[in-house]
DNA sequence: AATAGACTCAAATACTAAATTAGTCGAAAG
DNA sequence: CTTTCGACTAATTTAGTATTTGAGTCTATT
């Protein structure tokens, strides 16, 4: 195979993914069709099959799109942090924007019979976690190596990453549940203080 | 009324209330009719609507109920601590114990239509986190008066009180999510030592 | 005041036929 | 030898309808 071809190849999986993400946008995952998905980009219905084995993995392929390019965007704002604790605090908040932007967006697109997607959302939840995980523990990792962590072993970083997952993931629902809107982002920040604040002081025990 | 027609109209809603919560833990709220409880309870059906205006009032009466309880066994626990860092601990971690006992139970009462009991849900979670707020305040306002929580101010309490529970659901919600039952318990516990660390020390700015 | 039995109407269920659509296959185009 | 297409099938969804169920009401009775 030539390197033209591989390029073409990847243009046309980038089209279908544009396209089916626009359409998933409006319509949600039910409510768009393969042939509609076909139709906008102009190639045949058993083209993308040619590409992706079924309608799932062409979602499942949009929505990493997403991930990777708000992973990339919040390590972009971090690298230009100093300090483990900062950039902490940062991916906190980042989060919390992200899901602010998405959260409509999400509504449409989940529409419909959750449940017959559950395998597949779980596993797109389960891929964002790791994902998160992994960024949060070499945060972690800088933060015990030069002394600002007191209060964690290298050895924890895994389970305090894991935390720090579920710790956002209860914030971000608080998004949803308390509808005091001003308050949210200041109640963010002060829970991330506390928590940060909780890495960094050492354990007696 | 006499005293005694209260007393036996006490007994009527409790024998309606226990076995509701009997038939709704065994098949749902929505595969139980009101006639079924009725049947159970030896009355006509009509009788239970002289004591509750609905089916849904009823089931809100059956969750109210385990929720007073579940407090009461709490506060119960609490009490016997002195320190206010450690009734916090106790706090996170019975709240999770709780869960991990209804978790099972709670799928089966679920089940069915979710969304057609949204409103009554999120009524019962409303004032299930209410409950929890104005506990966790209490706690803090010891911890604040007694200088374990140099961290916090007194007119922060109620956002920090929501924090805490906020962070809890997250912890919660990782009961159902992460599989490795082992590595949970410790995990919660790590958390909640974290976030009391973070109270208990002055922040700097 | 408390209960029951008969009643109503809205909603859930069950069934069916018709239409859509996910996914396959073999052939054709480049 | 990669990429595309159009026709095909099998499965699923939708739409329409008939039937049953069950929440909530009403009236009568104790």
């Amino acid at each position: 195979m030539k390197k033209i071809d591989i390029l073409r190849e990847e243009q046309t999986r980038t089209d279908i993914i544009a396209t089916a993400q626009k359409l998933f946008q409006k319509y949600g995952i039910d409510k768009t069709t393969m042939d509609d998905i076909a139709r906008e980009v102009g190639k045949g219905k058993s083209t993308l099959y040619y590409y992706y084995t079924s309608k799932e993995e062409v979602f499942y392929a949009v929505v990493n799109k997403e991930k990777d390019e708000v992973m990339k965007s919040i390590k972009k704002t971090i690298s230009n942090l100093e300090s483990p604790s900062e950039q902490l605090k940062t991916f906190f908040l980042s989060h919390f924007n992200e899901l602010k932007h998405k959260i409509n967006l999400y509504s449409v697109i989940l529409q419909g019979n959750v449940k017959k997607h559950i395998d597949l959302f779980g596993r797109i939840q389960k891929e964002n976690i790791s994902s998160e995980i992994e960024m949060i523990k070499e945060i972690l990792l800088k933060g015990i190596k030069n002394g600002e962590f007191k209060n964690i072993k290298e050895k924890d970083c895994e389970d305090i990453a894991i935390i720090c997952v579920t710790v956002i993931q209860g914030l971000d629902s608080s998004i949803i549940f308390f509808k005091d809107e001003a308050q949210k982002e200041l109640r963010i920040e002060t829970a991330t203080d506390i928590f940060i604040k909780g890495l960094q002081y050492r354990r007696q025990k």
